[in-house]
DNA sequence: TGTACATCAGTGAACGCGCGTTCACTGATGTAC
DNA sequence: TGTACATCAGTGAACGCGCGTTCACTGATGTAC
C-alpha cells in the first residue's frame, strides 16, 4: 500500500463523512460535490478523481449504510444469552443505529431518492439484515397458528434468501418484527412523536415486548 | 363570486395538481415553480400571483394532505357497523389513501423536508387523524393489562388532544395501530417489499387482525 | 543513489442548465357613477 | 347603457446563484533501470 494509495483511501473516507453530514442537514437532494470539495479546501473537479459522479457517491453511501446496519445487527444477535435476550439486544441495536444517525436510516428506509434504482449489491446487503432477524426468530421458536396464504409467500421468500431453518410462525414473526420496529423508528426519526410528548423509547419497548409475547 | 375569483381558484387548484404530479416524479426537492408554470403554458413569475413563494405552495400541499387524510379516515370510521367492522374499514381506508397516492403519503410521513417546520395548523390537522383512531379503539374497548409508564404519557397526550373517553388500553391500541400500520405502509410505499415477492396486502391484513386479536 | 519516465492529484477556466425571485410594464376584467 | 377609474393577471427582461461535469494543464509522487 503506497503512501498515495493510503492517502486516496483517506480522502475517499473524508468525502463520505462530509457527504453524510450534508445529508443530515439538507437531505439527499442537498448532496453537492462542489460543496463537499469546498469544505475540504479543494475545488469541485478534484473529487472526480475519487468518485465517478454524484450518483456513484450516493450509491456508495447507501451500500455502506446497509453493510453497517447488517454488521451492527449481526453483532448484537451473536452475543451470549437466551434467544429472547439476543432478540432484545438486536432490537436495541437496531434502534441505536437508527436514532444515532437518523439521516442514514432515512437514506435507506425513508422516501426513496427519485430516479434511483437499487443495484443488486444493495438488495443483497439489505437482505443480510433480514436474515439476522429470521435466524433470531427461528431460535425463539414461537408457537405456530394455522398456516395462511401469507405464510406460503414468506416461505418462498425465505427459501430464496437461503435461510435454513425456522417454522412459518418464526418467519412471520421476523417480518412483523421488521415492520413494527420500523414503524416506530420511522416516526421517531421523522420527529412525528415530538409534539405528542410520548417517549419513543417506551413505545419501542412496548412493541418489542408485544412481539415476544406472541 | 366573480368570474375572476372563480378563475383564480381554478388556477390555484391546477397549480397544486401539477405540483403533486411533480412530487410523484421527482420528490419534494423537485418541486419547481418554473416547471409548473411551463406546464400550464405560463411564465414563471405568473405563479407569484397565486402563491407567495415555493414554500407557501409546499405548505399548502402538506396541509391539504393532512386534511384529506383525516377526512377519509373520519368518513370510514363513521360508517355503519360494529366497532370491529368500523376499525377494519378505517384501516382499509388508510391503506387505500396511502397506496393510491404514495408521494402524498411520503410527503406527510416520509423523510421530513429539510428546513421545514410544521406550523400549528398542520399539527392540528395531523392530530385529527389520530383522534379518529382513538375514538375507534375506545369503541372497541379492549381488555386492559396493568398500567405502565407509557400509559401515563399517553393519557396526558390524550387529554391534551381533547379525546373524551377510552381506557388506557384503548389509547395504547390506537398508538399501536398507527405505528404498526404505518410500518407496513411506509415500507410498501417505498417499494421495500417488492423484491421479497410477499404481497403487502396480506401483511397489512395480518397486522389488522393482530391488532384486533389484542 | 541517481536519473528518466509514467502515473496520479489537483487547478482554473469554461459550458450549459434551471432555479427562485424582483420589477416595470401591458392588457384585460371588474366597479362606481 | 356608457364612461372613468381601480384592480388584477400575465409578460419579458434581468439578477445572482449553485449545480454537475469536461478539459487542458502543472506539479508532485511513484517506478524501473
Amino acid at each position: 500500500m503506497n503512501r498515495r494509495e493510503r492517502y486516496r483511501e483517506q480522502t475517499r473516507e473524508e468525502v463520505k463523512e462530509l457527504a453524510l453530514a450534508q445529508l443530515a442537514e439538507a437531505g439527499a437532494s442537498g448532496l453537492s460535490l462542489n460543496a463537499i470539495a469546498k469544505q475540504m479546501g479543494l475545488t469541485g473537479p478534484a473529487l472526480y478523481r475519487y468518485f465517478a459522479n454524484r450518483d456513484a457517491l450516493l450509491t456508495e453511501l447507501i451500500g455502506d449504510g446497509y453493510d453497517d446496519l447488517a454488521r451492527a445487527l449481526a453483532e448484537a444477535a451473536a452475543a451470549d444469552g437466551t434467544p429472547e435476550q439476543r432478540f432484545r439486544a438486536t432490537a436495541a441495536a437496531l434502534r441505536g443505529w437508527a436514532v444515532g444517525q437518523p439521516h442514514r436510516y432515512l437514506l435507506l428506509f425513508g422516501t426513496p431518492v427519485p430516479g434511483f434504482a437499487a443495484p443488486d449489491r444493495m438488495t443483497e446487503a439489505a437482505q443480510r439484515s433480514m436474515r439476522v432477524l429470521m435466524e433470531l426468530t427461528a431460535a425463539l421458536d414461537p408457537p405456530g397458528p394455522p398456516r395462511t396464504p401469507l405464510d406460503d409467500q414468506i416461505a418462498i421468500w425465505r427459501q430464496h434468501m437461503g435461510v435454513p431453518a425456522g417454522s412459518p410462525a418464526a418467519a412471520r414473526l421476523a417480518l412483523a418484527t421488521w415492520t413494527r420496529l420500523h414503524g416506530v423508528l420511522s416516526l421517531e426519526v421523522s420527529n412525528q412523536f415530538q409534539l405528542t410528548g410520548v417517549d419513543p423509547t417506551l413505545i419501542y419497548q412496548a412493541e418489542v415486548d408485544a412481539l415476544l409475547a406472541g
